[in-house]
DNA sequence: TATGAATGAGCTTTCATTCAT
DNA sequence: AATGAATGAAAGCTCATTCAT
């Protein structure tokens, strides 16, 4: 009987650590395939059990992952983003760390993308807008600083955000994919197509 | 036991029965879930016996529900293609008709989506370099006439196909996205990265 | 994948047997301990799927096994209470089936009674109502024969049906007991206790 | 490990109050749903794990909650016969002191009809025996007297008995019974049926 | 071509209980 | 006196699939 909000520091350790295990999970068999007893196997538990003890159910643990993940990349971002002078500097440093960030966290991604992709979540619409705030308010004070053309900030934001989301994606198809230079070549695209002279 | 390779005109109809509702039980409820119960529920059929029946097993219906959506993609883009006498007008017409189809295909392209997604089929890296066979000749053509400036075909190619890949992700996100909007975007963002007097 | 209304032989067959199974572990082993796998070893069946094939869930298979004693009662009592021409005789005949019927069918009697004490069914006030008709009726003509007292119908209907209902539960304390005697001394009461020269 | 025999205050308050939890629980959900998570929720515990400390198994905790309740029951219906001075007020005083207590203690009826009648308990021939020494005793005197008329007591006494725990039965069918008619029209009815002058 | 019947394996969840402080 | 952590067993139920017409 886990008792929401205080939790002990050993109890906190094993929620982490099945978290990882179903992060990793999902990641690789797919979120259909991500039994109870597969996540306990791969976290090394004695049995499924564990985890009925330590999470209400199974959709409070995909919650956990989702919000794990979503984490994961603000703390990650949120250094990246720091210092950006311009607002060309910021859109280079966005478009670049997300990328870094999904090289270096591929199953988390993998799982996030599963997860979502397979209706284990409702995907909301407020959730989606919020995700794509950062990435317009730097559109908008590039249009601001005269620096980027004309253009719907709401609808550049999506394709920007959707294309970077196209890496996992691409990832799956080619493991091998050199991601710098795909970073390069979406900083190309995505500064071409918003700077003024250009237009 | 089914006969593989000559089938009956009745037959065919089943098992076209069968797919289409398992596309829309994929779409709508995502790929976990679609389960034989649920799929000749939808298709309004007795007993999920008939869906065993007629095909070996469910890797084959979902290989077919996959080869279907393909199939419908290659018709549609079959026609949209005729006729490009430009690599820029070959470019526009790639983006245009994908983003039309995937707006008059949402199931469809939601089904496909949430299957890879969810390893309910392993992503060959054959396939998706065969999927990337066309918009890559319109970047190679383009190059030799001299109209696109100089890029690694391959990663352009990746880029531009997972930016259209990402409009069904959008779209689950806010249903009432102006695609219209998203697709005249998509043309001049790809228009400046890719034309010669861009770089 | 059952489809209620139609049903074919051997369907009906089984889940005849289920129930009765059902009846028979729940009148040994009381409600809470009747699971599917205890029905179903009863039953002689190779598993508990051929239960959850047979019945939509647990709630239906009991759903079943009340009506089916519910229907054994009926039955039962509708040879017993034929041809009884006067109030006194049907009121007896009421009392001497009941007893009769409790004391032939102890397995339905004792499965119905822990059904309904487990809270595995909620008692319908309606229910109530129901089975008492068939003694109130009773109780009404012989007032208005002139033959019984005037008493509150209702209450008394309530009293005699209580008293019978008890026979199972002294049964459970006492598997020896002398149902006849139980029987006349039942008779003798509610004869006394009903009759006009008495009050 | 707990010392049986002797015992703490305050761990006896704690019994005393996991008893209670026990007994509306038990009303309410049914024997079968009154787990120790349940049981522990109503009592307000941070887990089942208290009740695991206190009782040795669910056993003793079902068998405190029985002598609790017939604890309950001799307090009650001792004072109520004190000072009866004849048999026939003797047998008015049980059947109504009886039929209140069940009035003003539905839960604790219902958990005891609940556990018996799930298997809960085994229903020992002695504790019915001994349940009906007290109007079995009332009964004879009235004989003795030459008050009542011939019957056997053992089944007399049974009928009384089974006629007044079907109270609980009604009430759970009907709540808003009237049970001071009832209880007057079980007095009548037994008047009727044991006093001499009416055989 | 279709179907009714049956099945073993797996699922998440809940059970009372025990270990170790 | 109390508690956090863990556990094996069993629950009802759903899965895709097979048997036998």
């Amino acid at each position: 009987m886990q008792v929401t909000g205080e939790r002990s520091v050993t109890a906190a350790a094993r929620r982490s650590q099945i978290v990882t295990a179903a992060i990793e999970t999902i990641a690789e068999l797919g979120y259909p395939n991500a039994s109870f007893a597969r996540i306990a196997e791969r976290a090394g538990l004695s049995s499924t059990r564990l985890i009925s003890y330590h999470f209400d159910n199974k959709k409070e643990l995909i919650e956990q992952v989702v919000a794990e993940v979503f984490g994961e990349i603000g703390s990650f971002m949120g250094k990246r983003m720091a210092d950006q002078d311009t607002p060309s500097a910021a859109l280079h440093a966005y478009i670049r760390g997300n990328i870094e960030f999904i090289e270096t966290h591929r199953p988390s991604m993998m799982a996030l993308l599963s997860i979502f992709l397979s209706g284990g979540l409702a995907i909301d619409g407020e959730d989606v807008a919020t995700q794509l705030v950062h990435i317009e308010a730097i559109l908008r004070d590039g249009q601001d600083a005269r620096e980027f053309r004309d253009f719907d900030t709401r609808v550049m934001a999506s394709v920007i955000q959707r294309a970077i989301e196209g890496v996992p994606l691409a990832l799956a198809g080619d493991p091998d994919l050199d991601l710098d230079a795909y970073a390069a070549e979406l900083v190309t695209t995505f500064d071409l197509a918003t700077q003024r002279g250009a237009s």
